[in-house]
DNA sequence: CGTATGTTTGATGAGTATCAATCTAGGTGG
DNA sequence: CCACCTAGATTGATACTCATCAAACATACG
């Protein structure tokens, strides 16, 4: 079913999902129709490895729908999230011929890919998509920083809210504000794939997940439908300033 | 006497000692006129602060000699250092115009900026800078990702083995490598910034340092003062692959 | 010589990892 | 259709790393 959903997009730049948010934001027509030469489509399904780190890497591309993570890995196991990809983001360095990072599909996916050497030719020529990549570049560049805060300095519950607090930022949808106050989503990410990007352990995770709704900063339905009935009170516990109590 | 040091080298970016490593690497001679135009020296003391979060900063600009970093800070007083800024790196987002960090010099600093308006609009018309920056951000993410994996996973132990190791890549004179096999430079932060870098207290640091000069991975003259007779060895105790014990 | 800043070392406790058992839901095959 | 199986999640008991609180030490500077 995901399948069909995931074919249900049009292959023409001009009503892609991600058009003016991914690389190509920028590109002109005429921009678009030299991209649409070199572009193809990929689809993975959850749990599929998109790359490993250190492989040979022949594109670049976007995410269209679905999330990814770029994790690493120590030679005795431990691992590290060091990304995670939403639509519209970035995978791949021009430049660069392999892969630094291990890039896997955590729920169904489809990228728009770009032959990599193409694609760098492009970027010389063409500053609209130079442009655009540095502008996202620096944006993940301070969401890492950010990151880095969290994993350095807060505790596990902190950790858990300040998970909480970004996936309900961008994936709760206006409306479902708008109506109740309370901010609605599911989970993208296994309690395995929250500890790898919190730098804690799974049963950490779900500890704290637990103890957050027994104080009823959130409530679950199953394992992954999560409602926070006071965004304020979430940005409280993950140390963030909450300010005003608004949803801004 | 670092004072007198500073002002040695010449306002003349030919003779500049990042000229081939900053921002300004691939311009032309044109280009570099252009940018003499705009650019301003600034020096800083150790300790003192370039720029508060969320202050107003209507320059960009390098770093020429010393160093400075990168901090974020929460309300309760918790620091996390997320960069290190050594000669040659960048400060400052174009298209930004207040700052994100707390940057603050933790060594006599040279700075070579530039006016921000000016060079935002250098940018649009001399992709040689883009270019260049864009490649230097990329860079600094792979770096954020990197210390990702150290803040998230590794032990006390493996935190200052990892920093120790980095510092000593770039620090290290060929020199002093090829002639006794040992690395020998002197730590350019205190055990404070060492922990807000790492994650840890500052008696954490102290101790693990204590045990590594025990253990012999590490020797010491008086409290900066490093020598690391095994650089295969030490990379091991950071976690990293030692592969052979050459010093690659 | 005295003060300030940075560092080391010690004693104790909190927070999280580890090891282990149990629970749940979804999918499979009899 | 039900029993089983598996992956993911929860919960519990215990151990260990690192933070915290506290005191002493070192070095540079006035």
């Amino acid at each position: 079913m995901l399948n069909e959903r995931s074919l249900s997009f049009s292959h023409d730049c001009e009503d892609c999902p991600i058009r003016h948010r991914a690389v190509c934001a920028r590109c002109d027509q005429a921009e678009l129709e030299r991209l649409e030469e070199i572009k193809y489509y990929r689809k993975f399904e959850a749990g599929q490895t998109v790359v490993w780190s250190g492989d040979r890497m022949d594109f670049v591309g976007s995410v269209v729908s679905g999330i990814a993570t770029l994790t690493q890995t120590m030679e005795d196991g431990r691992t590290q999230m060091v990304g995670l990809l939403l639509p519209s983001d970035f995978v791949g360095r021009p430049g660069r011929d392999s892969a630094a990072y291990d890039v896997t599909a955590t729920t169904d996916l489809v990228m728009c890919c770009f032959r990599k050497t193409p694609f760098e030719n492009m970027m010389d020529q063409t500053p609209h998509i130079a442009q655009r990549l540095l502008e996202m570049t620096l944006d993940e560049l301070d969401a890492a920083r950010e990151w880095m805060l969290v994993l350095g300095r807060k505790t596990a519950r902190e950790k858990i809210a300040s998970l909480l607090s970004i996936i309900a930022r961008r994936d709760a949808s206006v409306a479902t504000r708008a109506a109740t106050h309370s901010i609605v989503f599911d989970l993208p990410l296994t309690r395995e794939a929250m500890a790898d990007y919190l730098g804690l352990t799974l049963e950490t995770v779900s500890r704290q997940i637990s103890a957050l709704r027994k104080d009823g900063v959130i409530a679950l339905e199953g394992k992954r439908h999560v409602t926070v009935p006071d965004m304020g009170r979430l940005l409280e516990e993950a140390g963030d300033d909450a300010d005003g109590g608004v949803f801004a």
